[in-house]
This record gives C-alpha cells, sequence and structure tokens, in this order.
DNA sequence: CGTCGATTTGATTTTGATCAAGACGCGTGG
DNA sequence: CCACGCGTCTTGATCAAAATCAAATCGACG
C-alpha cells in the first residue's frame, strides 16, 4: 500500500477498528467504511469477568454485541433451576437476535472477555439498509442452526463417553493453539458448565475425564489446561 | 374486490399459486408477482408418500422445496445407524440450506405430503436480488434457531415423561384441529419417529404413552389419533 | 384365517444419577 | 511462611431411570 493509499484508509477506518478482531467478522467485514464509522460512534468496548451476564433470560435488551476475545456460552434455564448450555461463541462472533425483542436465553462469559456493544435501533436500520450485511447475519444463524442440529444429535443418541469427546473435540477445533498432530488447550468451562452442554451430571464428566486419562487419550494439567496427543484418536471416540 | 381489479389479479398470480398453502409463506409471500410468475415457471408440484426422502444426507441437491401439505421431518444419522430428528416442518414452511452445497441432514417427508420444488440456481439469484426474501428466509432460520435450542433443553435436561409430553405439546400446537380446552389430532410420527426425536427408545416412548393414557392425561385411538382433555395439564408435565 | 409390521407389556441389565467423602488449588490472614 | 477455609474437582458406594432382551398383542391387508 503507497503512502496516499495509507492515508485515505487512515482518514475513514476508525482507530479502535483497526486491530479489532471482529473487524472482518460478521457484522463489521459487511459494512461500508461509513457505516462502520458511525456504528464506531455509537459502540462500547467492555471488559467482561468470566461468569458475568451479557444478556439476561427472558429480558428485553436493546443492546448487540460483537465478542473480540473470549468464549461466550448461551443457555437456557428451566423454573426449577435446570440448565443446559445451548451454544458457544467465539470471536468475532457476533450476540444478539433480530427481529425479537425478548430473549429465549441469555448469554454469559464463560472466560475473561472483551465486548463491543452498540445500540440494537441503529444495528436494525442498518441490516434493513444493507442486503450484504443481512446476508452475512442470515449466514451466522445458519451456522448457529447447523451446529445446534449437530450438538442435538450429540445429546439425544451419544453415550457419556462420546459426549466428553465430543466437547474436547469441539474445544480443540476452535481454540487455536494447535501443532501438527498433538493438540493443546485451555477448556473455557468449568466441569459444571461442561455437564450442563453435554447433559450429564458433574460426576459423570469428571469419571469420563480420567478415563480418558488412564487410557492416554488426554494429559491433564490444572483440570483446566488439556493435551491431546493424538486427535484422530479423540475423534474415533466420537464415533 | 370489483371486476376489474380481480381481471388484473388473474393476469399476474399463476393459477396453480392461488390457493397453495404457500403463497403467502416464507419465500412466496416475500416476492413480485412477476418473481412469483417465473418460479412458477419453474416449480414442480409433487406429491410424495409418506417415508419418502426429499433430500439425502451428504449429498448435493440442486432443489429446494416448499411444504404444501403434511410434514417433513429433519434427520441426521451416524455412521452405526443410530438416528436423530433434529427438526420438524409444517405447511408452509421451506425446505432447504442457502449458501451450502452439501446438505448435512436428510429432509423426509413424515407424513404423505406435497411439496413444490424449484431450482436451488434460481431461489439463489432471486434471494441475492429481493432483500425481502433474504430477510424472510433469515426470518425462518433464526426461528428455526430458536426451535432447535429449545429441544436442545428437551434432549438434554428432560425427563422421559417430559421429553413425551412435550412431544404431544408441540404436535398439538403445530397440528391445527383444536377447540377451547379439548384437543384431538394425528401424530405424523410413529413410535420409532418420536424416539428418534426424543433420544429414547420405541419401549420407553410406548411406556409413556401407556401411563399418560391411564392417567387420564391423554385418550388414545389407533396409536395414531390422540385426544388431550386438558392442555394445561399435558404442559404442567412439560416442566 | 394367516402373516407381517407396529405397538405394548414384562423381566432383567446397564448407564448414568445421586449421595457422600475426600483431595486439590488457591487466596487470605495470622 | 504456613494454617485455614472455600470452591472445584475427583473418587467411591448405592440407586433409579431408561435401555435391552424377549414375548405377547393388535391391526391392516391379502
Amino acid at each position: 500500500m503507497d503512502v496516499a493509499s495509507s492515508e485515505v484508509f487512515e482518514a475513514v477506518v476508525p482507530l479502535a477498528c483497526r486491530s479489532c478482531q471482529a473487524r472482518h467478522g460478521v457484522v463489521c467485514g459487511a459494512l461500508s467504511n461509513d457505516q462502520l464509522k458511525e456504528l464506531n460512534r455509537h459502540s462500547l468496548r467492555r471488559k467482561v469477568d468470566a461468569g458475568c451476564e451479557i444478556i439476561a433470560q427472558g429480558s428485553e435488551s436493546s443492546f448487540y454485541s460483537n465478542i473480540m476475545r473470549g468464549v461466550v456460552k448461551l443457555c437456557k434455564v428451566m423454573p426449577d433451576g435446570r440448565q443446559q448450555i445451548v451454544g458457544l461463541q467465539f470471536a468475532p462472533d457476533f450476540v444478539g437476535r433480530p427481529f425479537v425483542r425478548e430473549s429465549a436465553l441469555s448469554a454469559e462469559a464463560a472466560t475473561d472477555a472483551e465486548i463491543c456493544v452498540f445500540p440494537r435501533n441503529l444495528l436494525d436500520r442498518m441490516i434493513s439498509e444493507t442486503p450484504e450485511l443481512q446476508r452475512s447475519l442470515h449466514d451466522q444463524a445458519l451456522r448457529e442452526l447447523d451446529a445446534a442440529r449437530e450438538w442435538m444429535l450429540t445429546l439425544g443418541r451419544r453415550t457419556a463417553e462420546e459426549k466428553v469427546a465430543s466437547l474436547l473435540h469441539l474445544i480443540a477445533t476452535h481454540a487455536e493453539p494447535q501443532t501438527a498432530t498433538c493438540t493443546a488447550f485451555d477448556l473455557p468451562l468449568s466441569r459444571a458448565e461442561i455437564a450442563d452442554f453435554l447433559g450429564l451430571t458433574i460426576e459423570t464428566v469428571s469419571r469420563q475425564m480420567t478415563k480418558f486419562r488412564k487410557q492416554g487419550v488426554i494429559l491433564i494439567e490444572n483440570s483446566r489446561h488439556i493435551i491431546v496427543p493424538d486427535m484422530d484418536e479423540l475423534e474415533r471416540i466420537t464415533a
């Protein structure tokens, strides 16, 4: 890029967006520079601690967010307290439910995270004015739908062993740092959260993990940091 | 409507679409009369028997469909034969997965059905040219996502009793013929299909149904025709 | 009437839940 | 620095829900 075009570039892309994880994500990647500027003017970057609720189930939120860093879990809870995690979202995913006011689920930071929050009204307007943005969000919705249905198969038809292997595989696949055959990563979820994702109890999750450890399928450090010597082996257990 | 405007109407809306269930559905309801005419020119109405596969898992289909009558089940099967139904679709739903060639699931008629089949290429072009259509399909995708996540809660955290009650409630809610408090309907699914939807076995489904019958929560005729004397009672069991 | 598939019912087993202790990690304060 | 306390995780013993195995019943249809 030469000096002149570089200056033009710097003149239009907001400073805060330059190095943002979500800059080329589902929302911002579909916006013109002018739109990006406008959205940025009304956006707020926010650090949220693990466990912090971003949207409450049953509430009317007037905000959407982009995930800039960290992992967000989507939960549904029943009146008696039983709980199911129905989705995990990673940077640079978009969090929110266009077209509907009340949220049927809660969104909560699973790890410490950074999100970029902006007003619902503004994005809704941009969606209606920008086919490319509509298309991009439509695409994310369809990808989430595919993921949800894949997980339905896991919840309905896989054994506890297969479920835990599936989760480890899912996390390994989405948490980057991996070498050729051997993969290492930090679990963004506690045992209780894993249980809520898999429709199991804490104890069953723990037992399956130690079984995998004793079998040499995984190495466990800190109970959060996992090393998978052979991903193919793990995938095989997944069925 | 006077004679003149009626003539204009008749001049533009294709005959086959006039009384079609899907005329105001997700796809056709978002089209101009000209687009409707074009889509109709390339559409094929097809009767499909219960059990007939509309799209095969893992295949590349060059067609989409609208459901005009009947119920379609969306299935995922594992290599070892274990199976999970991940969605039910009713008229006038759209069946297909825009933006992706290969289908990750199969679509199969659960009951005798009529569908309107049209070429993928044509609709894809219309989607890119018609923001209203994109928006409408986006909206269906989000509604399916909500439904999938609601079902994840059922699969992961509800008991067999609650699962069967949930299914009866779902069907009762989507199969029209209902009076004030008492609801009657035909199950579009066999016991085996219900089991595949709920992540249970045939025997467990059958036992729960018999239990509900003995408790007076439902009346069973033909094993397919169900009467619910008190929907509130059923909903209570759902949790 | 006899056959076949779908459904129901019964007996037994298995998987994962529940109940109950321990162990471990980590931060706080003596 | 170490003892304490708390929350998370692991491990063990027992229990219960649902699966599996097996057989009987029902219903449609030739």
